[in-house]
RNA sequence: GGGAAAGUAGGGUAGCUUGGUAUCCUAGCACGUUUGGGACGUGUUGACCCCGGUUCAAAUCCGGGCUUUCCCA
C-alpha cells in the first residue's frame, strides 16, 4: 500500500489500482470474471450491506437463503425469462463422473427456485403480501470484457427481494415502495442517480414493466445500480402460484422482484474518490477515525502522547465510532497516505505541541483542518462528520448535474455523450428509440419517473411531438 | 462478435532479435537509528503463466492452452 494511485482522469487504471492498493479486491484469483475480497474490501462491503439489508428489515421484508442449483425444468418454465437467460447459465452437469439425469443451472437470479417454494408457502390472501430477500451469490457467463464489481461471472453481493401480492395495484406500489428505498439508500452513499422506465426491449425477460436506477461514472458512462421489476401474474401462471381471494376463487398471485448488486460499492467508490484513494460518507468508511501519534525522541513525552491518543481512542469507542489508534513503527506521512487511500473520514494528530493547549490536530479525508480539545473529541468529531458527509454529497450532486446536457441535434449527441447523460425527445415509439441507439454511441436508458421536460418537446429522431424525456448514456 | 498486444519475485520492470550464471526500483523480513506529509543504514527472503516440442542446454525458438489489457462492432 505505498505506491503511487493513476489519477483519476485515466479512471480505468485508477480504478483497477485503487482496488487492489487500498486492498479492496483481488482479481488475480486465476479464473476470468471472479474476484476476491481482501479483507479491507469485504468490511467496505458490510458496512454497505449491513445498511441495505437493515432497510429491508424495516421495511417488512424477510431474509431467507435459497440454493444455488435450479433443476433445469424449473429454470424453463417461463418461457421469456429463459430465453433471456440461456445464453449466459452455467450449468452443472456431473455429479463426480456421473453425468446428471436433469442438468441444473447454478442461478442466475432467483425469481424460478423462490416461485417454485411460493406455490408451496402461498395459500390465501392471508398470507399476503410475502416479501422476502437474501444477499446471494448469482453467476452469468459473461463474454464481454469482465469487471471487477460491475461485469462478472460471479456476482457475489447480490441483493434480491421478491414480493407476492393480491392485486396488480398492490405489486406497483411496491414497486414504488422498492424505488423508494433504492433512492434512500443511494442518497445515504451520496451516490446521485435517476430512476428511468427501461424501453421495452431491456426489460427484464418475464417482467411487465422494469424500473431502473443509474448512476453516472467519472468516464461518463452510466452504471445500472439498481433495478425493479414488476412480474404481473407471468411467474405465477407459470409456477401455478395461486392464492383463495376473499371471494373464495383461486387466483395466481401478483409479484415484483428488485435488486442490488455489487455495483454499489463500485459506485460508491467512483463517485467519491480521488486522486489519493477512497473518499467515503463517514457512516461508510470501515475505520472512520484513526489517531496519528507524532513522537520525537524524549522517552517521557512520547509516553504522556501516548498516553492522551489511548485516552481519545477509548473515548472514541465508547461513543460508538470505528477507531483505529496507528501506534505501528512508521512515520506520520506514511500513516495519512495509508489512511487516505481507505477512505478514513478522519485523522486526529496528537504531538508534543498539542501537549501544551491540550487539543488535537483534527483534519478531514477532504483536508479540512481544525482543532479538537482532548476534552471534546467526540463531539468534535461528531460535527467534522457532518461537515465532510454534507460536502461530499454535494461535490458528487453537483458533478452530475454538471455532466448532464439536454440535446436536441443529433450533431451534438456523440459529443454530449463523451460527457456523460444525454436527455433527449423522444416520442416513445420503439422504432425511434432504436434508431437513436443505431445513430449514436449511447443506449437509450429509458423515461425517467417525474422530471420536467426542460422543452425537449419534439422527438430527436422523427420530429413529431414528445410527451417523454429519454436519458441516453455510453453504458457499461 | 471481430482484431491486436502482452504474461519474468507481493507490485512495477530489464533481458528475448543472436539459446548458456536473470537486471533495477519498490514492497516484505531482522537489527539499529528515526518520526508534524510516503525516513535512513546494514543484512536478507522471494520470480521466468501452464503443457508439449526442438536442443548438450530454453525466460529466450516452435506448437497448443490459460489469463490479462487495449482497439473495433
Amino acid at each position: 500500500m505505498a505506491d503511487d494511485l493513476p489519477p483519476k482522469e485515466e479512471f480505468s487504471e485508477w480504478y483497477n489500482e485503487l482496488l487492489f492498493q487500498a486492498e479492496i479486491m483481488d482479481v488475480r484469483y486465476p479464473a476470468q470474471g471472479v474476484y476476491v475480497w481482501y479483507p479491507f474490501g469485504q468490511k467496505l462491503r458490510n458496512q454497505v450491506y449491513d445498511r441495505l439489508t437493515g432497510m429491508h428489515d424495516d421495511a417488512g421484508h424477510d431474509e431467507v437463503g435459497f440454493p444455488v442449483l435450479i433443476p433445469e425444468g424449473i429454470l424453463a418454465k417461463e418461457g421469456e425469462h429463459i430465453a433471456g437467460f440461456e445464453d449466459e447459465v452455467f450449468w452443472v452437469t456431473h455429479g463426480g463422473r456421473k453425468e446428471l439425469d436433469e442438468r441444473m443451472a447454478m442461478r442466475p437470479t432467483s425469481e424460478t427456485p423462490m416461485y417454485t417454494m411460493f406455490d408451496l408457502w402461498i395459500r390465501s390472501h392471508t398470507d399476503l403480501p410475502l416479501k422476502i430477500y437474501q444477499v446471494a451469490n448469482i453467476w452469468r457467463s459473461e463474454t464481454e470484457h469482465t469487471r471487477p464489481l460491475i461485469r462478472l461471472r460471479e456476482i457475489t453481493g447480490f441483493k434480491e427481494a421478491h414480493t407476492a401480492h393480491a392485486g396488480y395495484e398492490a405489486a406497483a406500489e411496491q414497486v414504488e415502495e422498492a424505488l423508494d428505498l433504492y433512492r434512500e439508500f443511494y442518497r445515504w452513499l451520496g451516490v446521485p442517480f435517476v430512476v428511468t422506465e427501461r424501453p421495452e426491449w431491456d426489460k427484464f425477460p418475464g417482467a411487465d414493466y422494469t424500473y431502473a436506477v443509474d448512476t453516472l461514472m467519472p468516464d461518463g458512462r452510466a452504471l445500472q445500480i439498481g433495478t425493479a421489476h414488476n412480474l404481473g401474474q407471468n411467474f405465477s401462471e407459470a409456477f401455478d402460484v395461486e392464492f383463495e381471494n376473499q371471494d373464495g376463487e383461486q387466483e395466481p398471485v401478483y409479484q415484483t422482484s428488485y435488486g442490488v448488486s455489487e455495483r454499489c460499492i463500485a459506485a460508491v467508490m467512483s463517485v467519491h474518490g480521488d486522486d489519493n484513494g477512497l473518499v467515503l460518507p463517514s457512516d461508510v468508511a470501515p475505520t472512520q477515525v484513526v489517531i496519528v501519534p507524532v513522537l520525537f525522541g524524549d522517552d517521557e513525552e512520547n509516553d504522556e502522547i501516548m498516553e492522551v491518543c489511548r485516552g481519545i481512542e477509548g473515548r472514541l469507542r465508547d461513543a460508538g465510532v470505528r477507531v483505529e489508534f496507528d501506534d505501528s513503527d512508521r512515520s506520520p506521512g506514511a500513516k495519512y497516505y495509508d489512511a487516505e487511500l481507505q477512505g478514513t473520514a478522519l485523522r486526529i494528530e496528537v504531538g508534543p505541541r498539542d501537549l501544551e493547549d491540550e487539543s488535537a490536530v483534527v483534519v478531514d479525508r477532504l483536508g479540512n483542518e481544525s482543532e479538537a480539545a482532548f476534552d471534546e473529541v467526540v463531539e468534535h468529531v461528531e460535527d467534522v462528520f457532518d461537515s465532510l458527509d454534507s460536502e461530499l454529497r454535494k461535490t458528487a450532486q453537483q458533478g452530475f448535474e454538471d455532466r448532464t446536457t439536454d440535446v436536441d441535434d443529433y450533431g451534438d449527441l456523440n459529443p454530449a455523450l463523451e460527457d456523460g447523460f444525454v436527455r433527449v425527445g423522444w416520442c416513445g415509439a420503439e422504432e425511434c428509440g432504436h434508431s437513436i441507439e443505431d445513430k449514436s454511441d449511447g443506449d437509450l436508458l429509458g423515461v425517467p419517473k417525474s422530471e420536467e421536460d426542460g422543452g425537449l418537446d419534439s422527438c430527436l429522431e422523427c420530429g413529431d411531438s414528445a410527451d417523454d424525456v429519454a436519458y441516453v448514456a455510453r453504458t457499461y
